[in-house]
DNA sequence: GCCGTTTTCGGCCCGACTGTTTTCAGTCG
């Protein structure tokens, strides 16, 4: 049997979905779209699934679907996938990308003017060849002309943690507006996925006009992009384009639903409408036959008329909340305020900048009844890691600090590097003192996958270590995340009571929400924590959180809901049996 | 190609916008 991964086999029936949509066969190309969106998401190996014969008890798989696979899985190949190549040119496909070309008229510039690639749609818009095609005009021309251009210079998906703050700050200033009676981000932000296409804004109000004129005159617009009777973009400073659209208060609910999304949360919730007798759109819930309305005011109208309870927007990704919510089976998702303390930081003792006083003093400021110091290890040089003697030093200093703070208590820990042999970078006597230990890895990242995974599986046997740091050591947009075999290492951490890192640092949350989902399933406690280097930084908890919340992560899932002296047991029972 | 509390056949989200056209096709989110 070939070896091929979910991601491999999801993007074979992406591209075929591709070519399905050149050929116009929609209904097909939607359902492998959808096979392929399954098969990414899934926690188990196809593989697993394929030779337990349960493939197609998937939803969007079926039997012929599971042939597809099936011979993917076995070969390697796709003779459905081979044949539709053979029908169009492969540069074909690189002209969707341009906004306003889609699947019609793409083919119709292959077949007119045997263009099969960017470079040649180029050259004939500039040639003015593409208004001899019929249906298509000047301005469309000239529309797919700019747009070409502007496409080299389109930038990558925002990280949620500079989107989002961006988002909130418009959205505050708004809502001090006297017209405006409700305002907040919707979209991706909303559902607080990690990374940001657009920034969407609604406002609820019953004068659009006062409040565009308002938003241009906001104090952190750089510049005002378009501005319409019911949508303007503008930029913030840091040039952010931030879309606002005003909506009657009267279909506020419904239009932030339709815009919150996903995309496909809302197909498939349409599709549930329909069977149940109701059309949903932007501007409420309507009765068949006569489609009068019974609700859109409020967002959870939508929702309550369907027999669902409302889910909060973090979930809304079609990946069986709509079940859930109409068998009223939905998770109750960790929030913030569960949070007891943060078990992954560092001070100006290995490569952080505060002291532990300030350390201490903004975590307290947060709530916080713990505070785990966890600086480098030894062997991390370029981060200062922390030699044997001052190890102890910290230690004393610590407990120092315990002394005389009744409220907060800071646990002795480590972020203990995982060598590139599996060998933990301090011996088992040192270990042996930390109060708290997460282990990570910190290079040799192009290790294969057999290597890296085993390395892992040694640290997470270690009676000493209690939590895996930035378990796939991705940065997003920046690098991948190392071959390791999560799944292998999520058995086995269930099975050593080891917990698995959140890391909230925006540009990492790792593990991510689909990792969260596969842990709560295989029974593995998850550590939500901030890595803060700064003490402003213990803030990027909540991004933690948020990626928890779409992972349908529960309080009882995370590590750091437990109170002090819950946790404080905890580690010392597990340490005494497995020490 | 998937799916079924109207269906194993005949559906498959909904509305806005644009540009090209005289009533609509294509695209987008």
């Amino acid at each position: 049997m070939v070896s091929m991964t979910n991601k491999q086999i999801a993007a074979v029936l992406d591209e075929i979905a591709d070519l399905l949509q050149l050929k116009g066969d929609v209904f097909r190309e939607r359902a492998y779209r959808e096979a392929s969106r399954r098969l990414d998401m899934l926690s188990q190996q196809a593989a697993e699934l394929y030779a337990a014969g349960k493939l197609h008890s998937i939803p969007g798989i079926g039997k012929s679907m599971e042939g597809h696979i099936a011979e993917l899985l076995e070969t390697g190949r796709s003779q459905r996938y081979e044949e539709l190549k053979k029908e169009f040119p492969t540069g074909l496909l690189e002209l969707l990308q341009v906004p306003g070309l889609g699947p019609k008229r793409a083919r119709k510039l292959y077949e007119e003017l045997d263009i099969t690639n960017l470079a040649e749609l180029e050259r004939a818009a500039k040639e003015h060849r593409l208004h001899s095609v019929p249906g298509m005009g000047e301005k469309t021309e000239a529309n797919i002309l700019r747009a070409l251009e502007r496409r080299l210079t389109r930038g990558r998906r925002l990280l949620l943690g500079v989107a989002l703050p961006a988002a909130e700050q418009v959205a505050g200033l708004l809502r001090g507006h006297p017209a405006v009676a409700a305002a907040e981000p919707a979209g991706s932000i909303r559902r607080r996925l990690e990374t940001i296409g657009d920034i969407d804004i609604l406002v609820a109000s019953t004068q659009p006009k006062a409040v565009m004129e308002a938003i241009i005159h906001l104090p952190i617009v750089k510049e005002v992009l378009a501005a319409g009777p019911t949508k303007t973009s503008v930029l913030n400073p840091d040039d952010l384009q931030i879309d606002v659209r005003v909506i009657d208060p009267s279909t506020y609910g419904a239009a932030l639903q339709y815009f919150t999304g996903s995309k496909q949360h809302n197909i498939h919730l349409r599709d549930i409408a329909i069977r149940k007798g109701y059309k949903v759109s932007e501007y409420g819930i309507f009765k068949e036959p006569g489609d009068h309305r019974v609700g859109g005011e409020k967002e959870e109208d939508i929702y309550r008329v369907l027999g669902m309870d409302i889910m909060p927007p973090e979930i809304r990704e079609d990946t069986g909340e709509l079940e859930a919510a109409l068998e009223h089976r939905l998770p109750t998702l960790v929030e913030l305020s569960d949070i007891q303390g943060d078990l992954h930081c560092h001070t100006d003792w290995s490569d952080g900048v505060d002291p532990l006083e300030t350390m201490a003093s903004a975590a307290r400021a947060l709530g916080y009844r713990y505070l785990a110091i966890t600086d480098h290890s030894r062997g991390l040089g370029v981060a200062h890691g922390l030699s044997i003697e001052r190890l102890r030093e910290q230690r004393h200093l610590i407990d120092e600090f315990n002394e005389r703070s009744p409220d907060l208590h800071v646990l002795f820990g480590t972020e203990v590097n995982i060598k590139s042999d599996g060998n933990l970078d301090y011996e088992d006597e040192v270990m042996a003192q930390f109060d708290i230990v997460t282990a990570s890895v910190h290079g040799g990242f192009n290790q294969d996958r057999d290597t890296i995974t085993k390395r892992i599986l040694r640290a997470v046997r270690s009676p000493y270590v209690d939590i895996i740091g930035h378990p796939t050591g991705r940065l997003i947009n920046a690098r991948d995340p190392y071959d390791v075999d999560l799944e292998a290492v999520m058995r086995e951490c269930a099975k050593c009571e080891v917990a698995m890192e959140i890391n909230s640092s925006p540009e990492r949350l790792d593990l991510n929400d689909v990792h969260c989902r596969q842990a709560k399933e295989l029974g593995v406690m998850v550590a939500i924590n901030a890595d803060a280097h700064v003490a402003a930084h213990l803030n990027f908890m909540r991004y933690g959180v948020y990626t928890a919340r779409r992972g349908w992560l529960e309080k009882k899932n995370v590590l750091n809901t437990l109170p002090f002296d819950e946790l404080r047991a905890r580690l010392r029972t597990r340490r005494q049996k497995r020490g």
